[in-house]
DNA sequence: CGCGTTTGACCTGCGC
DNA sequence: GCGCAGGTCAAACGCG
């Protein structure tokens, strides 16, 4: 089980991002609450110790209290500090309080600038500002609450200057109504965490629930496309895979006299499910459950006896190339079956025999893949006794430090926040990549799309092959990019997503590819009509996640392994769970990086409809990665 | 003794 | 039809 894996997802550090999340998202009914908002999210991640990197905003804010701070003492050119005030003004509204202060304050204000006409005194005022609250409670404020800090500051720059009894009264004033402004957030703050937890401890089941009900949506989908259409599909498949690395529908993508099988199969159980959407279920696996066993038996005999073990039975885990032809057999099956072939491989260096991802695994199997001396495991998740969810773990043949691990399915039962990041990440991923490729011409198109968005990265970034049975997202997170082509810093991203750039993805970093996975997963999604990333857990973030959140919490980490592995896949299946996102970001966090010099291309694995990413972090070695896993 | 792992056998799909 | 490879099963085995 989960022994001596030197890769983990910090549960803790999950949750925190799962606060985190939702506060950067809340549900606030009260849009003028969003400000306060805004500060209790500093207040969350000051208290977690939060490399305040993370958060441009808050890098603005917090560098310009610092080059008010330290100018003083360092007596820096004064010009730099009005250009630092003037930019983070520019840049957080939150500043545009400050302005306003100052206004009031205008007659102070002019009398400062009359007295000292330089920068230079302001210097000294915004210094004075951060000496003056030496007091705890003071302290506290300005650390969490920059606004306020902000506001005293330009209060204390007043009186600093020119001290006089209504400065006095009026600082007193604000401070005192900042305080209680504060307590108000406090406040604000605790509900939305404990609204958050609750959101999170529903998540799960609904995300379960959300993943029947965009199986029944795209069976829905597929049902209005005739049977011509299907074989149009197959076509165009071909073309495709002539045409190099596609996606195509799970479905189409078997040749030859399967394929035949499946359609047709996929047509039957398009009006099958018609018919069993109907009725209430939330639970595909109950369906399934009383017809695999059918369908199995009439199929092939020999299989019944395994078929009938608990697990085939509940989680509908048939094998993937077991053909299935038998009409009565449901739409849920298909499309479980077409669900688990979704796969979502993550290459990470690890000395561990595998991944922590906060499930329970068994392992059932393992056996000698051709072309690679190290032997491939098969688990199981038990965390639940039907979950069908399953994964293949396998060291590299090039360097048998990297491990690869390859999730497919999706779990049917809750799981535990440290859990959270890879499950809903992988579920998402397939769900994404199904959706697309399951919902007629636009699933067809979609993961073309989805190959433009990726395959500009350049061939180490990211790669689709072709000759995969399924569609398969790997993230690479083992190679350094080359420091020429990425000259990146390693604390910070570029806030426009890397499409967009004029530069195309020859300025995209490494670790941008998340966005550039999730940027172009949500769009698919969102051809399909599916708008998974709506759907899933954190609806609304879903449109924002890939482009912000996720770079947020990756700035300032120093990706390691299996983090990065989770955050890349989190952040690459994009978002339709951004809790995912974020705390599969979070164990960049955690660790050190990948190895510097390791440049395997995930076009290695050479699969079909294989859309591989490369997320490469600093170097670290395994050592280190190690001891931050299991350290945190 | 229970549970998880190991490992050989078995099944299936695919290519020749 | 045969062989290969991937995937799965389940008896055997080992450990706590």
């Amino acid at each position: 089980m989960d022994k001596g894996w030197g890769l983990t997802l910090d549960s803790d550090s999950l949750g925190f991002f799962l606060n985190n999340n939702n506060n950067k998202r809340p549900p606030h009914p009260h849009p003028q609450h969003n400000l306060n908002n805004n500060n209790h999210h500093q207040h969350n991640k000051r208290s977690i110790s939060l490399d305040n990197t993370m958060f441009p905003v808050n890098l603005g804010r917090r560098d310009y209290h610092h080059h008010h701070h330290e100018p003083a003492a360092a007596s820096s050119p004064p010009s730099d500090h009005v250009e630092t005030r003037r930019a983070v003004v520019d840049e957080v509204d939150f500043f545009a309080k400050k302005p306003r202060l100052a206004s009031e304050d205008a007659d102070h204000h002019d009398r400062d600038d009359d007295a000292s006409k330089t920068n230079r005194v302001s210097v000294k005022k915004e210094n004075s500002l951060g000496e003056a609250p030496s007091r705890p409670d003071l302290d506290v404020n300005t650390g969490l609450h920059l606004l306020t800090a902000n506001t005293g500051s330009d209060q204390s720059t007043v009186d600093d200057g020119i001290s006089s009894d209504s400065d006095d009264k009026r600082a007193k004033i604000e401070l005192a109504h900042l305080q209680m402004e504060l307590q108000r957030m406090n406040v604000e703050n605790q509900r939305l965490k404990e609204m958050l937890s609750q959101v999170s401890n529903n998540y799960s089941v609904l995300h379960n629930h959300l993943v029947t009900l965009m199986q029944q949506q795209q069976t829905r989908g597929a049902d209005s496309a005739q049977e011509n259409e299907v074989v149009e599909a197959k076509s165009e498949e071909r073309k495709l895979e002539v045409g190099g690395s596609q996606m195509v529908p799970i479905q189409f993508m078997n040749p030859g006299p399967g394929a035949t099988a499946e359609a047709d199969e996929i047509s039957n159980s398009s009006s099958e499910d018609r018919t069993i959407s109907g009725s209430p279920r939330n639970n595909s696996n109950v369906v399934k459950n009383s017809e695999v066993v059918p369908y199995d038996s009439d199929k092939d005999g020999k299989r019944v006896g395994r078929e009938e073990s608990p697990e085939s039975e509940s989680q509908g885990w048939v094998p993937n190339k077991a053909p299935r032809l038998t009409p009565n057999k449901p739409i849920d099956q298909s499309t479980e079956a077409t669900m688990r072939k979704a796969r979502v491989s993550v290459r990470a260096r690890s000395e561990a025999p595998m991944i922590t991802d906060g499930c329970q695994w068994r392992k059932y199997g393992q056996k000698m893949a051709k072309g690679n001396p190290c032997p491939r495991a098969y688990y199981r998740c038990t965390m639940a006794v039907g979950c069908p969810v399953r994964k293949q773990v396998q060291r590299c043949a090039e360097d048998r430090s990297i491990l690869i691990t390859t999730y497919e399915g999706n779990h049917n039962h809750p799981l535990p926040p440290a859990a959270m990041a890879m499950a809903s990440t992988t579920t998402a991923a397939a769900s994404m990549l199904l959706s697309g490729s399951m919902s007629s011409a636009d699933g067809i198109m979609n993961p073309n799309l989805l190959a433009r968005a990726i395959l500009p990265c350049s061939s180490s970034m990211a790669t689709i092959s072709a000759s995969a049975p399924f569609p398969t997202v790997t993230l690479d997170l083992t190679h350094t990019p080359n420091p020429l082509q990425f000259p990146r810093p390693q604390t910070q991203f570029p806030i426009h997503f890397p499409g967009q750039g004029q530069n195309g993805f020859g300025s995209v970093q490494p670790a941008q590819l998340p966005q550039v996975f999730g940027q172009a997963l949500y769009n698919q999604s969102k051809f399909s009509g599916l708008q998974l990333s709506q759907d899933m857990g954190h609806s609304q973030l879903g449109h924002q996640a890939p482009q912000l959140p996720l770079h947020q919490t990756q700035q300032q980490q120093q990706p390691s392994l299996a983090d990065t592995v989770s955050a890349a896949t989190a952040a690459i299946t994009a978002d339709p769970n951004f809790t995912a996102a974020l705390a599969a970001a979070i164990s960049s966090i955690i660790g050190g990086g990948a190895h510097p010099n390791n440049n395997n291309n995930t076009s290695t694995t050479a699969t079909n409809n294989n859309i591989s990413a490369s997320m490469t972090t600093s170097n670290s070695n395994n050592s280190n990665k190690i001891g931050n896993f299991t350290g945190n």
